[in-house]
DNA sequence: GATCACTCTGTAAACGTTTACAGTTTGCCG
DNA sequence: CGGCAAACTGTAAACGTTTACAGAGTGATC
C-alpha cells in the first residue's frame, strides 16, 4: 500500500474515502462535493487525525503566512512592546511570527533583508541601529515588502514608521519649564546615534524657545544604564548644584539620576524634578513614580504591522511614512510648582498628581 | 522562454550556464562538479543573484529548520531572558526562531502542539501556564520534539526544565535568618498555581528548618505589580509592625513593598530587609538595590534550546528532565547583622555590600 | 427517452528543490 | 589505441499540496 509509516497525506485520505486526492483537497478547503462525498472525506480525516503540511502549502500557494520582526535586541523594553503590538496585530489574521535578534550588527540587518528572497517570509519589519547607504540598496531590492522603524530619507520608496525624539524631547523640557524649572540638566545617551542627536536638538529647541539659553556645562552624555544614570547625575549635581531639574535619555538614566539625588539628600521633586523618557515599568519604579516621556514602541509596533499586512493584503498604494507623536506621561517626579513665572497661561498645578495622566505632544 | 518573471530558480541557473539543474544544485550544495561546471554555474548564480527557495528546501529535506518558543506573555522578563538565551543557542545553528504569545490560555498552548503536525516548525519549546491531562494527551502525539519549560508529571515521556521555587524560597528565607531576622513576612502572588504553592511550601519548610514557626498572619497573597505590592506591605506592616523582613514572590512586589517602608519611614535594611524574585532589572531599580532570587530564567531558555536541539539533531537517548538551580543575588536591601544568634558560623557581614555578587542555592 | 445544463470528480501539472539512477565523458594504463 | 574505472552529468521522480481542464455523472426539461 502507498500509505506507509509516515503522517497522513492527502493520498492517505484518499484511499481511505476512495475518492481522488483532488476531491480531498477540495472538501478540506470547502470548495464544494456532493455531500457523501464530504462525509467520507471528513470521516477519513478526523480518523487519521489528518493535518495539511504546511511546508507544502506555502509552496505551492507561494506565501507562508509568515512575517519577520528584526531589532537589535529582544531585551528591550522599547522592542518588546513592539513584539507585542505586532502580535496583536498579525495573530488574528492567522500570521506566524519569526524573531531576528541582530545584536545591532548592520551586516545582520542587512543579511535579514537579503533573505527575504528566500521565500521563508512574506513580509519584514526591521529596526535598524542607524540607516546606511547599504541598507537603502539592499532595501530597494528588497524581495518582500518591508517596513522600518526608524528614520529613513524621503526618496527611500519603503513604508516606514519613525518616532519623534526631537519633539519628545521638547516636550519633557516644555513640561518642566510650565512648572517652573529654569536650570534644566540633560543626561544625555550615546550622541553619535540618531535618536541621541535629535534628543539634542530638541533640548535647545525647547530651550530657546522659552527664552532660555541652552548651557553646554548642563549636558551630559554617558551609555545607558541605571548606575551610569547615578554616575552622571553625581557628576552634575557635584559641578553645578544650582540645577532644579533634569531631563534623562531613557528611564534608566532618570531612575539613576534619582538615586543619585536621593543620595545627595535632594528630594524629588522640591529640589529636584526628573523626567525620563520611554515610560518603561522603570518609570514606575521610581520613589515617587517619574514622569516620562512616551516615544510610542507600542503604537510604533502596531502601526508597523498593520501597514505591512495592507501591503500584503491590500492591493498597491503610495509608500507611507508615519510619525508617531510622542506623549508625556506626568507623574509625581515633576509636581508642584516652584516658580510661577513661566506659564503665563492657566495654572498647570492640577496636573501636579501622581495619575500618570498623559498629554499629547505634538508632531512633525 | 522558460525562464520569464519571477525571481531566478534553478532552472534559470540552469539555462543561463548552460548545465542540467541537477548540476546547479550540485554545485550550489558543494556535491562535486567539473571546474569549468562549478565555473558557470557560480557565476550564473552571481549574475541573477540567485537565492535558493526555503520553502521547497524545506518540503524536500523535511524540515523546515524553524522552532517555536511559546510562552504566556511576551512582556515579562522571565520570558524575555528565555528568548534571548534560546536565540543564542539556535541562531548559530542556523535555526528560525518562532514566538507564540499564547496570552495564558490553555487551549491555545494545546494548539500549538498540534499544529506541530503541519510541519511548519521542527520542534518547540513550550512553557505552559499549568499542565493538564489534556496536555499530556496532546503532547504524547505531538508530531515533533517538544521540550517543557515547567513541571510535568514524572510518567510524562517529554523533555522538560523546570525550576525550583521550593528550594528558591527556601534560599531566601535562610539567607533573611543568617542576617539575624526573625519575623520573615511573605508576600505571595497568586497561590493557585504551581509556583504560588512551591512557594508556599518553601516558605514554611525553610522557617521550621530555622526553628521558627510559620505565622499564618505573616503571609499574604496578592496580584503582582508594583502597587500591588505596596498595598500588601502597607496592609502586613500595619497589621504586624513587628516584621522585621519580607520575601516577596517577584521583584514588582518587592519594590513596591520598599516603597511601603519608606512611605512608613522604614529604612532599609536596618528596620526591614526586603528580598524578591526574578532578578530582573527591577532589583536593581530599588534604592538601595534589592536582594533577589534568581529562579534561572536564562538558564532554563539555554538548557531547554540544547536539548531540543540534541533531540533534533543527535540520535535517541532517554527522556531528560533537569532541575535549574535557584541563585541568590545578595544586594544591600539585607546587608547588615541585626542579631548574631542565628548563625554561629563565620560571619556574613563581608556579604553586606551592594555589589550583587551571587550565591548558589541547593537543587533537589 | 433524448438533450441539455450543471455539478461533481479525477487526472495531471505545477510550485522549486534534492537525489537515485543510468548514461556519458574523462583520464589512465597496459 | 582499446579497455576500464572513476568522475561527472542529465533525466526523472519525489516531497505534499492546489487547481486547470476535461470527462463523467446527475437531474431537469421538453
Amino acid at each position: 500500500m502507498t500509505t506507509s509509516g509516515g503522517p497522513p497525506t492527502v493520498e492517505t485520505i484518499a484511499e481511505r474515502a476512495g475518492v481522488s486526492i483532488a476531491s480531498v483537497s477540495r472538501v478540506l478547503n470547502g470548495h464544494g462535493a456532493r455531500p457523501n462525498t464530504v462525509r467520507r472525506v471528513e470521516q477519513a480525516a478526523a480518523e487519521l487525525g489528518y493535518v495539511p503540511n504546511g511546508v507544502a502549502r506555502s509552496l505551492k500557494g507561494g506565501r507562508t503566512r509568515q512575517l519577520t520582526f528584526a531589532m537589535p535586541d529582544v531585551g528591550n523594553p522599547a522592542y518588546v512592546s513592539m513584539v507585542r503590538q505586532i502580535q496583536a496585530v498579525t495573530k488574528p489574521l492567522g500570521y506566524r511570527l519569526l524573531l531576528h535578534s541582530t545584536d545591532a550588527v548592520a551586516e545582520d540587518e542587512l543579511d535579514v533583508v537579503r533573505s527575504l528572497a528566500d521565500r521563508t517570509s512574506d513580509g519584514l519589519i526591521l529596526c535598524p541601529i542607524r540607516v546606511t547607504d547599504a541598507h537603502l540598496e539592499v532595501l530597494a531590492r528588497a524581495a518582500r515588502p518591508v517596513v522600518v522603524i526608524g528614520s529613513l530619507p524621503d526618496a527611500a520608496a519603503v513604508d516606514s514608521v519613525r518616532a519623534d525624539s526631537v519633539h519628545g524631547t521638547a516636550l519633557a523640557v516644555r513640561h518642566l519649564v510650565e512648572r517652573g524649572r529654569r536650570r534644566i540638566a540633560f543626561i544625555n545617551g550615546p550622541a553619535d546615534t540618531v535618536p541621541g542627536h535629535n534628543r539634542a536638538l530638541g533640548y535647545r529647541a525647547a530651550l530657546r524657545e522659552a527664552g532660555l539659553t541652552p548651557d553646554p556645562g548642563l549636558t551630559v552624555t554617558t551609555e545607558f544604564g541605571i548606575e551610569a544614570g547615578t554616575r552622571a547625575a553625581h557628576r552634575l549635581l557635584q559641578a553645578r548644584p544650582d540645577i532644579d531639574s533634569v531631563f534623562c535619555a531613557n528611564d534608566q538614566l532618570a531612575l539613576g539620576a534619582a538615586h543619585a539625588a536621593h543620595d545627595r539628600g535632594l528630594r524629588i521633586p522640591d529640589d529636584l524634578a526628573v523626567v525620563g523618557m520611554d515610560d518603561s515599568e522603570l518609570a514606575m519604579a521610581g520613589q515617587p513614580a517619574l514622569t516620562s516621556v512616551d516615544l510610542g514602541s507600542a503604537e510604533r509596533g502596531r502601526l508597523a504591522a498593520q501597514m505591512l499586512v495592507a501591503r500584503l493584503e491590500g492591493g498597491d498604494h503610495p509608500v507611507r511614512c508615519e510619525t508617531v507623536p510622542p506623549r508625556l506621561a506626568v507623574r509625581a517626579s515633576t509636581a508642584g510648582v516652584r516658580g510661577a513665572a513661566a506659564a503665563p497661561g492657566p495654572a498647570t498645578a492640577d496636573a501636579a498628581d501622581a495619575g500618570g495622566r498623559v498629554a499629547a505632544g505634538s508632531a512633525s
